[in-house]
DNA sequence: GATGAATGAGAGTTCATTCAT
DNA sequence: CATGAATGAACTCTCATTCAT
């Protein structure tokens, strides 16, 4: 009979809004930006269309903020030393690479999918520079030390590299323990 | 004036399902399958709505008949002799492949677009399978003779470094000769 | 602490309810009834939208309660005798309603919006009637008496230059002495 | 079975075009901007609701287009000679702006109920504004003429005054004759 | 072979209203 | 008395598809 407290609907929201982020991962992942629908997510997270309305703006801000949040997720769990990388880390960032396909394939579905349609892309385009760009400088530097006479160009083959892998490993399944140890070989590493 | 030979009709047909299918590639890349329009395309291809349905019986039957055709023609295109690929060969492939991006941007962002779309995929894997199998057997068959110990999981690791290095090469523009020696390093060619 | 006595009950009532129609006013004159939307009311009035429907039915019982309070307060301050109107009290008749137009420009606008809107106006008509009634049987008198042919006419004629100098001035703001001494020369008063 | 000539598309064109924007013109009258939808008006004309879109981009552009091309057809067929306005012409003027009150009623139903809503009106104040500025500046003369000392405020108290005629003979039913007497007695003219 | 008017389903979005707390 | 989460109907608008000509 009393109201409810401004706490009690805090919680009812964050914990709506993610039961609505995850709906709308699922169902972004599966059929793309413009293929998903509103009402496809509202059905999956088992809410009305018209509440979609009540915890995102629209049909941009809600794919935007879930390609954020998961995208600060992702990347906050690297948690090698950017600054200082060396062989041993870049091992643990390959590796930590593949296990996050595995606990998210839906995200990177998504991720992989949208890398094309630089309309959508660009909403978040500079949230990613942003959290990326650490990391290219952090391999770069390390690719000087191991003394690649052009680091830069080595840092997006091997960022190329790992694109490839991980989109075929998603839908495709590569054979993950064979390809650590192939870019271990290449990079001389053990 | 005269009355058309059947002929005429036929090459009529040929030349503007030619047209509309070069306008649909350019606007399905642009936009993505379900962000693109019937109606877009027509504009394009500078044809009317209702021609559209005149040539392919609907949407999805236009983008997959272009997708086809323009896989057949690209896979046709490596000159390679599949069945005896040696290190000569492979470095021809690699070089070919990338000048296939080249000149054809506009496909492979499609394609790549719609390698996470299995909704939209499903509708040319068969062909896709049918044109790549050979390929796979090519290159298993040669990484076996290059004496590596699992030579189907090589030919998938090298098969992924491609797709990625292809994916960054047209979105963000990779140092195309650098990439090309540093296969040829991995794989000890030259 | 102390709990409230019935007397403060009523009375937080009749202070919401006049916090809550001065915001719908505003609202509504600004946006006509079809354009706001209760969100936006509750939101001026700084009350939730569901307290909305504590005070009042539904939007239309708002709208309705509003234009009838705002009327009967807005007529009753006509402080004319009514039933013995002479040149003296037209002037001030005159001069009234114009500064009620200062006083109130938001409520006259709603008001002239709605007129048109037979939907929206049939709601509120009976009781505008019995109101406007009075006066219109004042000024049939009053013309009657300065010996017009037909002082139910006059009075029609009357009416339609006040509401279309009303409507003028709150729009496109008229030079009111001006109009009020055109008034003035019409029924040769002063 | 040759299909249509682009005559015969341009004349489908401008009928559909006529009767959707008589339907527009009913629903609007009736019930203002925001209160009609695109769907009342598309079934009064007859349509579907998608073919609306083919006409006109939006509401917004249906409205506009509606009430310039009536704005302009009505006052073009206001055939005094607006450069020099007597007493003959003046009383011309009063006597079509009545007939074209009972010719279009609908029309003048919906612009005065959006003088009141000043978002929906900026839409075409432009347009309104060149068509009466002429008319106002040919008033002004006349007046001026007549020997009113402030022959710019008797514009604006004519113009009030029609206004407020034409609306309550809209909503109501003024005497028309005893009104146009009696301001033909107000200018003394006769 | 070719046109574009026409449809209808469904997209994204808004909003009056209800209700558990 | 008061809140805002939740709903569902209706809104504006888009688009694949059909069809008369």
């Amino acid at each position: 009979m009393s109201p409810r407290t401004p706490q009690q609907f805090e919680n009812i929201r964050t914990e709506k809004k993610q039961i609505i982020m995850d709906a709308a991962l699922e169902v972004f992942a599966q059929k793309s930006y413009h293929g998903a629908s509103i009402s496809q997510i509202a059905k999956v997270a088992g809410v009305s269309k018209g509440l979609m309305y009540n915890y995102f703006k629209n049909k941009e801000a809600l794919i935007s903020e879930l390609l954020i949040v998961q995208f600060n997720r992702i990347f906050d769990s690297h948690k090698i030393n950017i600054n200082n990388i060396d062989d041993h880390e870049l091992v643990l960032f390959i590796e930590k690479s593949f296990s996050l396909l595995d606990e998210n394939p839906e995200f990177w579905k998504l991720l992989f999918g949208l890398t094309m349609q630089t309309e959508v892309l660009e909403i978040i385009m500079p949230q990613m520079e942003k959290v990326l760009e650490p990391f290219l400088v952090g391999f770069t530097k390390y690719f000087a030390s191991k003394g690649f006479d052009n680091p830069i160009a080595e840092t997006q083959f091997f960022w190329g590299i790992m694109d490839g892998l991980s989109m075929d490993y998603i839908t495709m399944g590569l054979p993950k323990e064979y390809c650590i140890q192939r870019i271990k070989d290449i990079y001389k590493i053990d």
